[in-house]
RNA sequence: GCCGACGUAGCUCAGUUGGCUAGAGCGCCUGCCUGUGGAGCAGGAUGUCGCUGGUUCGAGUCCAGCCGUCGGUACCA
């Protein structure tokens, strides 16, 4: 048998296992301060309920991890924690309403793995299902805000943009003139190369949305085909830059001019923008931003994602933007295709996975990968009894212990200790059970004092100055004095 | 999905125009040191040269296909 993995897969280790349960612990918290309650549904559903199908081609879409089922049905692995929320709601109709749930675990994509990018990963969403009030979009940005500092990143360094899909609309509906509606397949085009504008910048988008785009790799991306004015609405709009929320909205609503559906949009911003004031959500953290579109499958509404600001510096020494951690919007249809009632809903995801890497880059995340903080050694292995009533002891007022269960001699489980990540050793031998004593070594104290140790090996072995002694009767104290060192 | 680059010890990489038993540094392991990891010294193992086939007297080196990684592009509910 030959060992491989599934390409986008990835094993985790410690380290990152322990760093992502404290984020999502973190995390939960915040979600249900705001009074979310927790929901799980299954792994797999039928791909109808899923929302991708090709009916024509009796398949389902490439895009997920999908098989036949016993039954000769199509079930296929969850690609995101909306659909699933939809399926539930419409399901459950005696749900009070609004029905607010958190929900955190994996989903499963087929796309092309890159750096921090899986085809298995975890989300932590929120929703507001059964209410269409605009309190319940303000409110996701709060969340947002509020998980990111709970998560220790400064407000300097993540912001929320926020925008509406209606006020899109609403551009492309004065785009298009009077009695000349845009077809829905250019208007998509349309916003898939807004989209794109944080990566090919305003002169990309432009050639997009005319005749098209070269890239440096000489390939050719073929273009929308819009008219110059067009195009000039289009560029237009993106270049708006205001300084507060208000301001912007003043600016849209310029832009939009006599059409319905953009002033309702810009009319959803305002209100968005009156309850982040009142709760005290500035302009410098949460800021309309006309060039956030976000994935153009189903949203209706308010469209939020949540950005980390600084760069990150890669192992070529290049930098580069994190960007999106967070995503949502408000998608009004999704529960209806279910029940053929309205149900509107809006909420937002946090990507654990890609927001680790960048705590990681910036050092927000400790790297410890174990869980205990104390080595019982076996000097002895004749007193591997006392050593046994050491860990008992110790675990029993709540200090994480491991008993060395291995074989090799003292140096090696000092070792051991260390490339564990162990904090503190215990030693006992025939001399500390003589006098009623335990050794105690702190070995990060001792990675630190052995960095100096020069030639004279012998002289660092007889002061031992990490080291120290305690009476047998006080080893709890003792031990967590050590360990306060180290704040754990 | 498409285009391109790359693929040699665990890691970072050398490896001449194809030519003897494939190298360095770091790390790892062992000993000096059977009550002490981290210093020093001495030693040791690193490996299907990504895989498969082809050209050749001979392939890490040349060719083809595949796999993987990275970059760009498309898609991203």
């Amino acid at each position: 048998m030959v060992s491989r993995r599934l390409k986008g897969f990835r094993d985790i280790a410690a380290a990152d296992v322990l760093a992502r349960d404290r984020m999502i612990v973190a995390i939960r918290g915040v979600y249900e301060r705001y009074g979310y309650v927790p929901l799980e549904t299954p792994a797999l559903e039928y791909v109808d309920c899923l929302g991708k199908f090709l009916p024509e081609a009796d398949q389902p879409d490439g895009g997920i991890f999908a098989f036949k089922n016993e039954d000769d049905e199509w079930v296929g692995l969850r690609y995101d924690l909306t659909a699933p929320l939809s399926r539930y709601v419409a399901m459950n109709p005696e749900l009070p309403k609004p029905f607010r749930r958190y929900q955190i675990g994996p989903v499963w994509r087929v796309e092309k793995p890159g750096p921090g990018r899986f085809r298995e990963f975890q989300q932590c969403d929120f929703d507001s299902v059964g209410t269409g009030s605009m309190l319940a979009d303000a409110e996701a940005c709060m969340v947002m805000c509020d998980t990111m500092t709970a998560l220790g990143v400064s407000a300097k360094d993540f912001v929320v943009r926020i925008n509406d899909r209606k006020v899109l609309n609403g551009v492309l509906e004065s785009m298009a003139g009077p009695g000349e509606p845009l077809p829905p397949e250019l208007a998509s085009n349309v916003l898939r190369s807004i989209d794109k504008l944080d990566r090919v910048g305003l002169d990309g988008v432009k050639a997009l949305l005319g005749p098209g785009r070269k890239d440096e790799s000489g390939d050719f991306t073929k273009g929308v085909g819009l008219r110059p004015a067009q195009i000039d609405l289009v560029l237009a709009y993106l270049s708006i830059k205001a300084s507060t929320r208000s301001n912007v909205c003043d600016e849209l609503e310029r832009l939009v001019g006599s059409s319905a559906i953009g002033r309702e949009g810009v009319d959803e911003l305002r209100q968005i923008d009156a309850a982040l004031n009142a709760a005290g959500y500035d302009d410098r953290r949460v800021v309309i931003e006309p060039t956030v579109v976000r994935g153009l499958a189903y949203y209706t509404g308010p469209v939020f994602e949540g950005v980390l600001t600084f760069d990150i510096v890669d192992e070529e020494g290049t930098k580069r933007p994190f960007g999106s951690v967070f995503g949502g919007g408000r998608y009004d249809d999704l529960v209806e295709r279910f029940t053929g009632q309205k149900m509107p809903a809006t909420g937002s995801s946090l990507g654990v996975d890609r927001l680790l890497a960048a705590l990681k880059a910036i050092g927000k995340v400790d790297a410890t990968s174990s869980t205990a903080w104390v080595l019982v050694t076996r000097l002895d292995k004749n007193l591997t009894a006392h050593y046994q009533a050491i860990a008992s002891e110790l675990r029993g007022s709540g200090v994480n212990t491991e008993l060395y269960v291995g074989t090799q001699g003292i140096g090696k489980q000092f070792k051991y200790a260390g490339d564990s990540g162990k904090i503190v050793a215990i030693v006992v031998g025939e001399d500390e059970i003589k006098s009623e004593s335990v050794s105690i070594k702190d070995l990060r104290l001792g990675v630190e004092l052995s960095k100096e140790i020069g030639a004279d090996r012998k002289k660092w072995l007889e002061q031992q100055p990490a080291q120290f002694s305690a009476p047998r009767s006080q080893l709890t104290e003792a031990v967590k004095k050590v360990l306060l060192r180290y704040t754990r």
